[in-house]
DNA sequence: TAGCTTAATATGTCTGTACATATTCAGCAA
DNA sequence: TTGCTGAATATGTACAGACATATTAAGCTA
């Protein structure tokens, strides 16, 4: 089997896995000698068993050998797009509205999630995003306005505060939960639909080093899906 | 900044990105000068620059040089673990119900995500998880019998189906969705929950090749939550 | 036998070189 | 101006060799 590209081998290997052939929790070959078969540099062989030990299936030890992962975990990646682009590439138009944006003290929870002392505020923010006039998602937004004081000079009609953000701050870190909730009343009624209804929800946590930046929950409308591959 | 190491050169950049040294939709330096800047091989801020792009913040053309991307996708690893792993990582007891098994012809909907002829049945069944007596997840599954006789021989009472699968067809190709549905009354019944309660629903359907193996919903308890780090 | 030391070994990584390939851009022709 | 052609260029990839590092296994010692 003489074909060269960690690509190609990558694929040959797969394979392998799939079929059977190296079975599970097994110790397969080490790089010299796949490389001999390959005929090709260990180096390449190297770089095509990393790649699917990044993508999860294999273990690799040094002296102990690359063996099959007993039970794999499935991962999905999900993409999290800006809710605009999200829209528009369903061909709809794209609106939103702010139907508030204040300043208040935040409750415990998202204290605790922002970092914040208990005396200082942060922005309030809840915004409704439309497909075609159609409520598309709603966010409630907290935001540390300590750590932005930019945003008092952002135009936040033309852009959403969502996006105004990814410009601004756009590489922090973060964490995200994925859940389910029966619709509250305000949302149900900037939504249009019946209270209780099961709605997706994302919680978005970021923040760059030590400084927390916002937090935010997006609910989207009903019989909505995030999709992915495995 | 004399760093070697792909890792370190990697930190480093990501710094300067982060940092707004390297602004959004910049052309940054080309791996050469890269290379003598941090006074290394090109080869190794070739591996740190790929392994940048992959990440998503980076967008490299041949001889267009390299950018960075100007509105980031942010992307989540979900990890979609067997439900008794993550039950028993948690401190729980676990333990499953199969609650009804019986060939079937299945609907449409079904039909059309199996790529099943019409007059083809297929195996259904619905599987209860416990943590300790209260029911953490409902499953319905849908599996393409034809593909899978074995399954006449496996020992469903002792290991569940789900695990019995990935056991036996590890590294299936697949997609999956999540969504929220209000709980419908017979998973209702089987939770032990309110009707209408938001659930939190995965879809999961793998095959191998051009073969569909099986396609599956669980449905999670109430409240339930996954999540994962950006 | 238990515990330590040491050698063997498989992967991890860096280097420098060479060639492949896609894309841009300048220069030339219609 | 428009359209084509070919050179320049930045990334993509492969190779061989070397050294680093973690881990196992074997051998030695008390």
């Amino acid at each position: 089997m003489p074909s060269k590209s960690h690509q190609q081998i990558r694929a040959s290997m797969l394979e392998r896995i799939q079929s059977g052939e190296w079975g599970l929790g097994e110790l397969i070959p080490g790089e010299v000698e796949l490389a001999k078969e390959y005929d090709c540099a260990r180096t390449t062989v190297n770089r095509a068993l990393q790649a699917l030990a990044d993508q999860g299936l294999l273990k690799r030890k040094r002296k102990g050998g690359t063996r099959i992962i007993d039970m794999p975990v499935r991962c999905a990646k999900l993409e999290i797009p800006i809710i605009r682009e999200e829209i528009q590439a369903t061909g709809h138009a794209y609106q939103h509205r702010l139907l508030q944006m204040k300043a208040r003290t935040p409750p415990t929870s998202v204290r605790a999630k922002l970092r914040l002392a208990d005396t200082t505020q942060a922005l309030y923010s809840e915004t409704l995003h439309l497909a075609d006039t159609r409520p598309y998602a709603h966010e409630t937004r907290w935001l540390n306005k300590a750590t932005l004081p930019e945003i008092e000079h952002a135009k936040l009609d033309e852009i959403s505060l969502n996006e105004w953000l990814v410009q601004t701050i756009p590489f922090s870190n973060g964490d995200v939960a994925f859940s389910a909730i029966n619709a509250p009343k305000h949302i149900a009624a900037a939504m249009d639909i019946k209270e209780d209804c099961a709605l997706f929800q994302v919680e978005r946590t970021t923040w760059i080093g030590e400084t927390f930046i916002t937090t935010v929950k997006t609910v989207y409308h009903a019989g909505f899906q995030r999709y992915s591959e495995l």
